[in-house]
DNA sequence: CATGAATGAGAATTCATTCAT
DNA sequence: CATGAATGAATTCTCATTCAT
């Protein structure tokens, strides 16, 4: 078992060339992700693909899991950029902002299936680390919080287990279908079922 | 991108030597499996592991990934087997069937929750092949049909999406939260929650 | 700092390919120490000199530092050998003993002159090993309670001391000299003149 | 087998600037050759911790080999300088002066003697060129020059040998015993017992 | 069949050094 | 002249897989 890879970057870009470099990186890396999956995701191939010399990858990026790191980063906070709009929105009809909200999330999922797909298989690893459940713990903070404005005139006691088991149902969800590849049409109709169950269920 | 890996075995185990050797193999990738996840999981090590030669090995796969699948292959089968007596009773109370299979389904991903996940990690790749659709199909046909024998007083027009739906649902669910490590008594509690709301919904 | 390198052997060759196999890599890698010095001393030059594919190599030796340290044993244990008969006799008059001694180490040490040389240079991680210590500590040994039995008469107060001092000496010009790469009758002399000092001077 | 290293320096730093950064390189260099010996002596590494550019590294020094030999040689020249004192007092008492100097050469040598010690590591390849033997040669004549004189009126017919002998003699000792970090007290019991050895017997 | 031995191919990472601005 | 950027060439080590006995 590995221990403790070093994941912060090692160098910021400064320059105009440095800066393509990086891009050429993170984008052949994406591609490669979405192609060959976590396995096919070696540091050479990369900066083979990126048409750079595999150590100007080792300018930037200690190791490869950095590389993933910084990825994951990026497309989680792009993801995160698109939803807090909704989730930060308050006052308005619960109901209808749950809508709205798991419509858009299971958008979200699906636009980037494949590439979360890859980086899922890639980051068992990186999940342990600190810096990923930094990464995480914004997006989750404002979407418990989120569920909780929505759900919480509904059975006091247990609003904790609720609103846990809320996300956990969204989030899985959507990360499944969106997986499978389910079509936009039917994307937006199990969104639309599961909030309504939701809704019903939950009084909100 | 891989193609066109050869999954199958390459003979069959008949005699007792030849058994007792492949399930010395099955049980080393297995605890490699638990312990390493599928980065530290190598054909080689598998085999030191076992205590078996490694040509002895490729006498019975002929690659690692035929292993998976294998392992795979048998992991899914005793889960489908504990599952199978509720799936196929007929006639009971469909609110209480649904919430003893959603317990027992629930226990059953916990039960072998580290070797799924790094299964999961490791057969990106098997995903695809036709001898995994079929692995899974048995299992997915079985389920579906339970769920539509509950669900289908309900809402006829759209049975096949509903069951669909639903079984999504409680997979997802179920591997997320068992993924999480979910501890056993706040288990029981989110199948059953999650049991209540379908019974409610779809007033089964 | 590196630290903890694993310097023990892999697994021990058996048959007669396997044997033939480590000794070309030690005979290559002997070769490659004399030639090109410690700097030269990769695995792959050593696996390619030797004719074996690196795989190989890294079947035996853990690391290149295991084979380095190999080979230093088995120069070591060969000087050892050599010297061990005068180191052992006992009962002959002292100073004609001390002279056989001085004489034997300044060839036994000539005889290996570059490769010593270059496992020196190798060998400043070494030295700090367990590994080492014990290598080198029943030579060390040995020499220290010959020298003590020639010097215990002459300055008892003194003896430890005296019996370092001789020893250091002895072997240090050694090195030294046949570093240089003095030709044998110069060898013999330096010998004998350092011999008869040491005797004059600590009556032996 | 490594050849024809240019050794030489690319120009002289005339700037106060220049001086500066040659001053910094040097300065890191030492600190990194006495912290991570020669495995961790890399140009990069020196560049960096020196705060200066590795292209400007390379406007000083066409190599890194050429910094080793710039360090070794104002090493040296320090040390000859400490010696030189006494190397060429003239007409006071042999005995003495040569107790005065093998004291002070074995303070000399421990003083650096990490950094010695990772020079030799490091400079195997330096030690043949013409350049290091001139380095070293004025040295190597004031103290045999020295030594013949403190000699002379002994065995005049093996002077030559004998001079050789005692340089040989004192200075391999002194380089083994500091390797060792003997400590100040012992080294100079050492350093007397030796020259009270060489005066005995040479007649000083 | 089982086993010891072997290996081609590649992956991670580093380093000395050069070049364009 | 200084600096950021880039890179060819190594170097260490691993792995899936094959082969000869």
């Amino acid at each position: 078992m590995k221990h403790k890879i070093d994941i912060s970057l090692k160098k910021q870009a400064r320059q105009k060339r440095s800066i393509a470099t990086v891009a050429a990186i993170c984008e052949a890396a994406t591609y490669i992700l979405k192609q060959d999956g976590a396995g096919g995701f070696t540091a050479n191939k990369v900066a083979e693909k990126a048409g750079v010399n595999i150590a100007s990858f080792y300018q930037y990026f200690p190791n490869k899991e950095a590389l993933l790191f910084y990825i994951a980063q990026m497309t989680w906070e792009k993801q995160l950029a698109k939803l807090t709009p909704i989730l930060t929105q308050h006052g308005r009809d619960p109901a209808s902002k749950l809508r709205d909200f798991t419509r858009e999330f299971f958008m979200v999922e699906a636009a980037e299936a494949d590439l979360r797909q890859a980086l899922r298989g890639a980051s068992i690893d990186l999940r342990d680390t600190p810096e990923f459940q930094e990464l995480i713990s914004t997006g989750a903070r404002l979407t418990k919080a989120f569920i909780k404005e929505a759900v919480q005139a509904h059975d006091a006691d247990n609003l904790d287990f609720n609103v846990n088991f809320i996300v956990l149902l969204v989030t899985s969800f959507a990360e499944r279908t969106t997986d499978e590849r389910t079509s936009g049409a039917n994307l937006v109709r199990q969104a639309d079922l599961l909030s309504d169950m939701l809704i019903a269920y939950f009084r909100i």
